[in-house]
DNA sequence: CGTAGTCGATTACGGATGTAAACGGTGAGG
DNA sequence: CCTCACCGTTTACATCCGTAATCGACTACG
């Protein structure tokens, strides 16, 4: 399945969020993003974005000289996959527990509940969701 | 305030669990524990106690020539900050994208639902849940 | 045609992590 | 008393991560 093991870290992930919100760029594009927040050279710009290359996250492209970098990882799977290993880790692979932990740290918003709650009414009129946690 | 910002690696993670299930420990007891399923040496394990009691989060307690090991940071303050701390990175601070993703790869099962439902309302009659989303 | 700038690639280096062996003290058994 | 087993501490070392300087190739300007 080709499914990619490599994992992003938390330096390579906000170059990552910077090709996903627009792309291709260039290294320095990249940097113009990142660098402000960050406060990194394009230097590091770079190496991270080598080595995201290297771990088939991202791709180049060819423009005369310079590269423009492209995303190859789905925002989506990144999260999910996150998510999902963090859910696994820590809460036994069940949603549920996280949830409490989270409404008991303050960190859900009113908006959050209203927005979960319609979350939830959609999966039920869908019904069929996954029978077990696994 | 005294919070700790020592930060728990995963495999230190994994000796937290054993001492949270059971506590106070001897090393050799938390090995007993993990070094079934981590494939660990009791060397292993003696080193990341050592790390966590200088990180703080567990602490000691003589017994003739040997230690107790016992947890200080509580498993609801990890788990509490590690949850926020994917949040944040990951979905913005809030916690209503998480659970749509969660939903989407079928990480919930019905029986989250049911119990996310459950929880929802008591916090809904409870009121009062941090406005803002920090 | 030579020189300066720009690119990606290579190399660097300190700290964290995973994993473990070696060391030194000491209590128990002979 | 002496030795052995066991304990926590120290040391070890490869890999990963954050952060960056340096290098070699090539282009564009003068």
């Amino acid at each position: 399945m080709a499914s990619e093991g490599e994992r992003i870290s938390e330096a390579e992930h906000a170059v990552m969020e910077a090709l996903w919100s627009r792309s291709p760029l260039t290294a320095a594009e990249v940097c113009e993003e990142v660098c402000a927040s960050r406060d990194w050279t394009l230097a590091t710009v770079k190496t991270l974005l080598s080595r995201l290359v290297v771990k088939n996250a991202v791709k180049t492209e060819a423009d005369g000289k310079r590269f423009l970098y492209s995303p190859v990882l789905k925002r989506g799977n990144y999260l999910g996959g996150e998510s999902r290993r963090l859910v696994d880790r820590l809460f036994g692979g069940r949603a549920a527990p996280l949830f409490a932990h989270l409404a008991e740290t303050e960190a859900l918003s009113d908006r959050d509940i209203a927005e979960i709650e319609a979350l939830l009414e959609t999966l039920k009129s869908q019904g069929q969701v996954g029978g077990e946690g696994r």
